[in-house]
DNA sequence: ATGCCTGCAAAGCTTTTGCAGATGC
DNA sequence: GCATCTGCAAAAGCTTTGCAGGCAT
């Protein structure tokens, strides 16, 4: 139930609050801009304003229920944050993006980050790809 | 000498352009946004604008010279493109930014993305971390 | 009832573009 | 001399903010 993630988020639970969430949820693209989330709403029939939807899906990444990318420069896109870490893969021709995951490098950036004397508390990894020719 | 870069870009050798390659040659920071080198030009007593500083930095990106970065939403910074390629950690306390190289992350990329299908055709990794405590 | 939300419009930032004059070759 | 380049100012694109009214509790 999306409310309980809302209400826990220390936030009302409001009508817009709740069909991006939903959106979010239910849409086809797990990945979407601002702008995308805010024209699904108008398709859904909804009424809405854009700034509402940046300030809600701000607020539900500080909420840690959505994470924002920066796949390319320009836009934030977002993707609700369920089930486990993944980095993505961004088809150069297509757009496609594609989940992936993997212990190895996983641990080697640990191990980087540390033997710099750091702690990694973060990461950002995108591969650019091309269908195979 | 720079401007046998510049000319192999196919670019007129002009005073802006050798001093802008210049100042990401020898400027402390190798990681520079453009209006970092907009002022960098101005303290060094050149008359510039910054879209000249936008427009040279992105078709040295196009000839290869320089490598645009994304490290934070809401600007690029640049790069000299010299030396090996190499990956990136920021301090997200002092902002520091480390180079590092890791050949066992580079492999396991390119195996990826050909376990899906595509060829590897660029990455972006950075990792955000925290001094040791 | 009260304080948090929303929509709208305006403003903010980085980056791009149109244009007339300047410059490199 | 001619094409390319530059600076300025205006515009563009994404995102944030101020404000007055609206809604959840």
């Amino acid at each position: 139930m999306e409310t309980q993630d809302i209400k826990k988020a220390g936030l009302k639970v409001t009508l817009p609050r709740i069909r991006i969430l939903q959106i979010l949820e239910n849409n086809e693209k797990r990945h979407m801009g601002a702008e995308d989330v805010y024209k699904a709403l108008l398709e859904a029939g909804e009424e809405a304003g854009l700034a509402t939807v940046y300030r809600v899906l701000t607020q539900f990444e500080s909420a840690g229920l959505v994470i924002r990318h920066n796949f390319e420069e320009g836009h934030s896109v977002f993707e609700l944050a369920e089930g486990e870490h993944h980095d993505h893969m961004v088809c150069i021709e297509t757009g496609t993006i594609i989940e992936f995951h993997d212990e190895e490098i996983e641990r080697r950036q640990k191990i980087i980050a540390e033997s710099h004397g750091y702690d990694l508390e973060e990461h950002s990894l995108v591969l650019y790809v091309k269908p195979k020719s």
